[in-house]
DNA sequence: ATAATTGCAAATTTTTTGCAGGTTC
DNA sequence: GAACCTGCAAAAAATTTGCAATTAT
């Protein structure tokens, strides 16, 4: 469990209750979309708006705090900042699933743009298909 | 340059004059966000309505003629579908350009999800940084 | 001829903004 | 106490919808 109010002003960020709560249930359910978040935050803090919602994720995003995962037909969702990683996207339930990102792939993209004198700061590797749990029930 | 009235019907759309303006358009430019487009095709076709171009993009995605690319922190572009391939994306100005999608990286995606049981579809790879026009700029 | 497509206008949904009151450091 | 945050309500922006007229096959 990590500790959000230090993460919160070690990024510069006041640690108030709204900003905590939403870190808390992203970090619970992985990847979540705006709208989820304030459903989810707003069933244990009624009051919340939905506009400071939309304005902290985008601060914390902009603070290192928070990650944007853009994804095909859908609104982006967010994740805590954590290491490299690479995303797998369900294409019939929508869950984001994380695994480790590849060394090797690593090396080859940042050897790739190092040629082209591209200054690689981010790398986003997102691989759709269907999960598990949704190839089970589908068998069904 | 691309038949786009063949392409059309031969995914079971019809060759609208709109429809073809837009897939010139995306192919003359690589990568297009929705309003781009419009404002693009508006120039010959004034009376071209934005709704259409919603329609239509969501459409050709659908039937694939179109692919959407998700970008962090801006609206998504369309491409053209081709090969599979990598987007460095421009955080300067973003631009997206394309590069070859490399072999071993799409081996050890394959291998890696097969090992999950995950049935991969489609592989997404942005990179982001700073392409060599913006650094240069930037230098200046 | 028929079924699909367009443009328009209105409706809906999503996101942003301004500001008075409250909270954190 | 100063600067920052929140919630609200309103505004703006983005996307979707219904439908009559038009167009592609």
């Amino acid at each position: 469990m990590t500790d959000y109010a230090t993460l919160l002003k070690e990024s510069g960020l006041k640690a108030t209750f709204q900003r905590m709560h939403i870190l808390e249930n992203i970090e619970h359910y992985g990847h979540m979309a705006i709208e989820s978040i304030y459903e989810e935050v707003a069933k244990t803090h009624p009051s919340l708006s939905l506009a400071t919602v939309y304005k902290n994720i985008i601060l914390m995003v902009d603070n290192g705090v928070l990650a944007e995962v853009p994804i095909e037909g859908k609104k982006s969702k967010y994740e805590l900042v954590k290491s490299d990683h690479i995303h797998l996207v369900c294409t019939e339930c929508g869950e984001v699933e994380d695994r480790p990102h590849n060394e090797n792939a690593d090396a080859l993209f940042i050897s790739m743009t190092k040629e082209e004198n591209f200054s690689l700061s981010k790398q986003q590797i997102n691989l759709y298909g269907v999960c598990v749990h949704c190839k089970e029930a589908i068998a069904s």
